[in-house]
Order: C-alpha cells, then sequence, then structure tokens
DNA sequence: CGTTCGTACTATAACGTTTTAGCGGTATCC
DNA sequence: GGATACCGCTAAAACGTTATAGTACGAACG
C-alpha cells in the first residue's frame, strides 16, 4: 500500500519528475513550466490526492515540519494546556509537535534534546531545566532556533516568553498585607532558577514594602521530586511549627493543590484560620469553597507568542533575542479576604 | 553543523558503509563481519557520537518509530495523564509520540489522520470521533496498526482498550440507591458512542434493578462543544427542572466539573441537598468539600496495554485483535453519603 | 548563416540510510 | 582438477524529494 509519489504524476502526466516538483512547489511561474502543464499536473496531483513524503523531503531539504516540545510535566494542567494552544498555533503554520517531559530532571531533558535533534525537528520550545544552558547553546550554535519558555538562563541570550513572575509575586504578597494578613509565609521550590527567584523576590520585597521584616522561618523550600504524601507532609510539618502564621503564598500551581489539601487535612479553615494565595489558575482554585485567590498566566498569549517567534526565526533568522514578559491577572477570591 | 553519518565512520574505520550499517545494525554476526572491523566501527561510532538520521532510515524502511496520538483534548487532565504514560512507555521502545486533538469533531479527526499519515507514523492511538469508522478501516488495510481507546465501533473488529463502562455507571448509580437516594438523574453527553451509551444503560439498568422506574426527565444529554457558561446554564436549568431529585451522576470529568460549579451556584449542598457521583477521578474531585464519589479509570494501565498492544503489533502483526476491558473503582467520598 | 538568446522543460546528483546481489579468495569435496 | 562452499566484505540500487546544471528547439540578431 504505498503512497502517490511524484513519479506517479511525472508518468501520469507525461512530464518528468522535476516539473512535478516545481508546479507542486510553486516554482512553475519561476521556473517557465507553462500553463498548459502546470494545470494539468495540479489536476492530477489532486485527483491522486498526492501528500508529499515528509521523510523524502525533510531528507532533501534538511526541514521536517516538526517542533519539539520540552515541558517540566505534559500531566500538569499548566503544561497540557500550554501544549494544546502551541499544537493549535503550530498546526496553522503546517508544523506538528513532538513532546516530552523533564519532570525537572537534567538527565532527562538532555536525553531528550538528543533525541529530538536527531528526529530532526527545526525549532524547539523548552522549559529548561538546570543546567541546561550548555546544551542549548549548543544547538543555538548549530543554527537551530529555540524559544525557552516559563524561565530562562539569565546569562545566556536566548529567545523567550515567560511571565512578570517578579510583580505577580509582589501583587499577590501585597494583597495579603492589605487584607490584614501580616505574618504571612512563602511555600516555593527548592529550585534556584530565575522564576522562583523572582517569586520569591517579589514576595520579599512586598513585606519589605510593607513594614514587615523578613523572617526564613516563613519560606520553605521544596524539592520536586516528592510523591503526593511527601509534599503534604512537609506542608503541613512546615505550616505547624510557625507559629502566628496567618496566610501563606505557594508559588507554583501543584503546590497550591497540595497546599490546599494539607490545610484542610489540618482542620484549619482558609480565608479567615489562614490566607491562601497560589501562583498559576486551576479549575481546582475556581472551585475550591472557598475560592482560591491566586496568579492567573495568561496561557493562550504564551503559546502564541512562543509559536509566533520560533516561526519568525525558522523563516528569517535574526541577531537579536525576542524576550516577552507578559503581565499577570491576581484573580481575587475568598481565600484571601477573611481576615 | 551537518551530523556525523556512517560515511564518515565509514572513512575513518577504512571501510565501507555497508559494513558500518551492518554493524552498527546488529547484524554482525549474521553477516559475517570480523569481531575486529566490528569493534573498530563500534568504537569509532562511539567516539564520534554517531546517531542514525531517522528521516534516512525512515524513507529507507518505512520505518519512523514515531507514534501518532489523537485525543478528544490533550488540556484535558484525563487525556494529558495519558499522554505522559503513553509517552513514557512508548520511549521505553524508542519511539515518539505524535499528538493531536480532536475536539470531538470528526472533521478535525480527519484531518489529524491525514496529516501523521503522511508524516509516516508507523502506528495510531486513537480516542475516535463519531463516524471515524471508515477512515480507521482505510487505514487498518494500509496494514497500519491502530489501537482504538475510550472508545470503539462495535460493528468494526479492532484492537482497542477501554474500561468497563456498563459496570461502573451501574455501580455508581447502585451506590446512589443504597446511600438511600431515590430520584436519581444523569447528565452525559450527545454522544451516541459507545462508551456513552453503556454508562447511560449501566444507569438505566441500575435503577431497574433496584426497582426505580426509569424518568426519561432524568436524563439530561448535553452537546460537546459549549462553553463553560453554556454548561452551567443548562445544567443549572435541568437541576432545578426536575422537582423531588436527590442525586446526580455526572458521565464525564468535565460533566462532573461543570456539575460542582452549577450546584455550588445554585447555592444546593452537595451530599445533602443533592447526592453527586462522577466518571473519572480528578484532583478536584479528591479536594472539594464535600469530596466527590467517582468511577476511576486505571489511567496508568490503559496507556500501557495501549502502547504494549500497539509495539506488539508493530513487530507481529496478528490477525486476532486484542481487545481490553479494564475495571474501574468506584471510589467513595462524602458527596454521596449524607441522604 | 553562424551566433546568441529565450523558452520550456529534463537528467542527474544528492540527502543518509538499508538491502540485495555479488566478488575475489581460500578451503573442501569427490 | 573442476565444482562447490564458505569467508569477509563491498558496489550499487533504492526510498521520494529538491536543486543544479543543462538540453533541444526555435527565434532574433548582426
Amino acid at each position: 500500500m504505498k503512497g502517490i509519489s511524484i513519479k506517479d504524476i511525472a508518468k501520469q502526466a507525461g512530464v518528468s519528475p522535476t516539473t512535478v516538483s516545481f508546479v507542486l512547489n510553486g516554482k512553475a511561474k519561476e521556473k517557465r513550466i507553462s500553463d498548459q502543464v502546470s494545470k494539468k499536473i495540479q489536476k492530477i496531483a489532486g485527483k491522486l490526492k498526492y501528500k508529499p513524503n515528509q521523510l523524502a523531503r525533510g531528507l532533501r531539504t534538511g526541514k521536517t515540519k516538526t517542533i519539539g516540545l520540552i515541558v517540566e510535566d505534559i500531566a500538569n494542567n499548566f503544561f497540557a494546556t500550554l501544549a494544546k494552544v502551541v499544537e493549535d498555533e503550530a498546526d496553522k503554520y503546517g508544523y506538528k509537535v513532538l513532546y516530552g517531559s523533564t519532570e525537572d530532571n537534567t538527565e532527562k531533558a538532555k536525553g531528550l534534546l538528543e533525541v529530538l535533534k536527531y528526529r530532526q525537528v527545526d525549532g524547539y520550545i523548552i522549559t529548561p531545566t538546570k543546567n541546561l544552558d550548555k546544551e542549548i547553546e549548543q544547538l543555538q550554535g548549530a543554527g537551530k532556533p529555540i524559544v525557552l519558555m516559563d524561565r530562562y538562563f539569565p546569562q545566556m541570550p536566548s529567545h523567550y516568553v515567560v511571565v512578570d513572575n517578579y510583580k505577580g509575586a509582589y501583587t499577590a504578597t501585597e494583597h495579603l498585607v492589605n487584607q490584614g494578613y501580616s505574618k504571612i509565609a512563602i511555600v516555593t521550590t527548592t529550585s534556584d532558577q530565575v522564576q522562583m527567584k523572582d517569586r520569591l523576590q517579589g514576595y520579599n520585597d512586598a513585606l519589605k514594602a510593607a513594614g514587615i521584616t523578613a523572617n526564613k522561618a516563613l519560606v520553605k523550600k521544596l524539592p520536586f521530586d516528592l510523591d503526593r504524601e511527601g509534599f503534604n507532609d512537609e506542608i503541613k510539618k512546615f505550616l505547624t511549627a510557625s507559629k502566628g502564621l496567618d496566610a501563606v503564598f505557594f508559588a507554583t500551581n501543584y503546590l497550591g493543590i497540595y497546599g490546599i489539601e494539607s490545610i484542610r487535612s489540618l482542620g484549619w479553615t482558609i480565608g479567615s484560620d489562614i490566607g491562601v494565595v497560589s501562583f498559576d489558575d486551576h479549575d481546582i482554585f475556581r472551585l475550591h469553597s472557598p475560592a482560591i485567590t491566586c496568579v492567573a498566566q495568561p496561557l493562550r498569549q504564551i503559546g502564541e507568542n512562543l509559536v509566533s517567534i520560533l516561526m519568525k526565526e525558522l523563516n528569517q533568522p535574526t541577531t537579536d533575542m525576542q524576550q516577552v514578559v507578559l503581565p499577570l491577572d491576581l484573580i481575587i477570591r475568598p481565600s484571601s479576604l477573611h481576615k
């Protein structure tokens, strides 16, 4: 069950494969193929439902019309929704998406890059892990367009699309202060990557601006690779250890989810016993009672920017880096209003 | 920045590309290449970090080591989690995944099949839409292994991995009856595909078995393409129109989520005012207060089965169809206990 | 009338791999 | 001593494209 090839069309039209290729690639004018022949070829191609073999084309041209999408965890709501947007947008340009999850593990990420590289993807959208800068620079050096997302390497020039993490965290913390909460903790990750640093900094600066002195005991950093129980145990331990604590800011959506679960299992009432704000929106936050205040990322915008930058680079590479920082929305809900 | 090719290795080793290919494909013994040469080639390949060009290989062999994953909506928790499992499992066999979302739209699904076909994926995992049987049969006819998931076409032989929808719905409904609820509604989709039919049948039969006469006014079918507000409006309208209603079974996870939102915005108390059970588990159901009883799908098992069947078919196609029906777990939570 | 030019195509090579057929040489057989 | 078999390897073709160089033909030019 072989597919239709350019040769089949050539045979039927009584011309050479070269001519068929020219016509089908819109080079009829340029290559001075007569309208007559041109139309005949078009018609036959249509009738036979000819679809170019992307492998052969890729082998010859070096372009596969495929982009690699590397995320932290495709099962996570944030990345899955983004994957959908990327799929949609890429499709508009005729590109398909190969995806992979790093689990925030640098070795896994390197493996993914390797595989995608020898699968000849044309460009990459990457949520980088720690220490992935060397590999990324190497790919860039090889002329492969890359757009980073969610985070980037401050010392390394690159295209990226991120959100204003600092301001998001600042606004969230400020909001808690304005609502009358004063002993405000943050639960974040052990990651020292820029996005988490910025969030922590935003939290710290907002407290300082409110005249609240920093208290290291109110900052809890958790590793990525705990399981559900591990997260819950750690969070509960942390929350109960901090006397007088009256609000907590969770720095990622999954921390927020575990956080809610933990607080509930402690029997505390969200809002009055403890104010809660989380980074990232999620159906859960909207539906929880009380609903959870959050800093929402503009997912569609992020995805659109990622793909449009990548496509621009694929078509006409430039030397200047496109760096987009999108604003965040603070969505205020009851979880932070009942002090 | 060309990659290392088999020719580079051949040159360095002073042998022909053929020999290199034999050795690197493990055919050294079979093709009687001497250990000496064999080892030399291995060493050079290792040193140069040779990675075969998958395009060239694919062009020659017709195998791309890529599988196409067609789901309803990759942004949906159920499908995203599944995509992760499929990614993991496929990786074990050296396969990568190209994905696409149908939005339950047959035309989109056809488009996806088309694209994946001329991208030469080796096999498919498909959540079929209505009327996709013709296209699937055609692909099967072309010798492409396909495993269906979530649903299948009863009149068409195919491999599939599904869950026991009938029994799941039956058990869920029976549970509501046992808890003392008696006027039990179901909110399902307009889809007349087998998985939804089975769920509806399970619901009906469980009621019948309990001596409760069917009441068409308690069955609500909603189309897939509403927006959030549309779903909420419809559900609210339905729930308030049914006098005496004391429990409701939502037949998919997204319906369950909208359902909770709707019930809450009506000001009803889940559990006492109205018992709730949903199909599919979700973080939301676990974290909601009260937590929502649900019929959970064994995601990892589904994914593992899908990939393992597909791989078996890729390696040694058989004529008999592998059809797996996995059992479901009823996870009982407070939303269905307070009558 | 020989040269140049333009038109409308085509032959051929190349991309990197795998596969088939085969080659030159030595050893074995009857 | 001629056929046969094995050994260790290689030449060449093929997969389906695209890009480069070129060709055959007629017209225009000087």
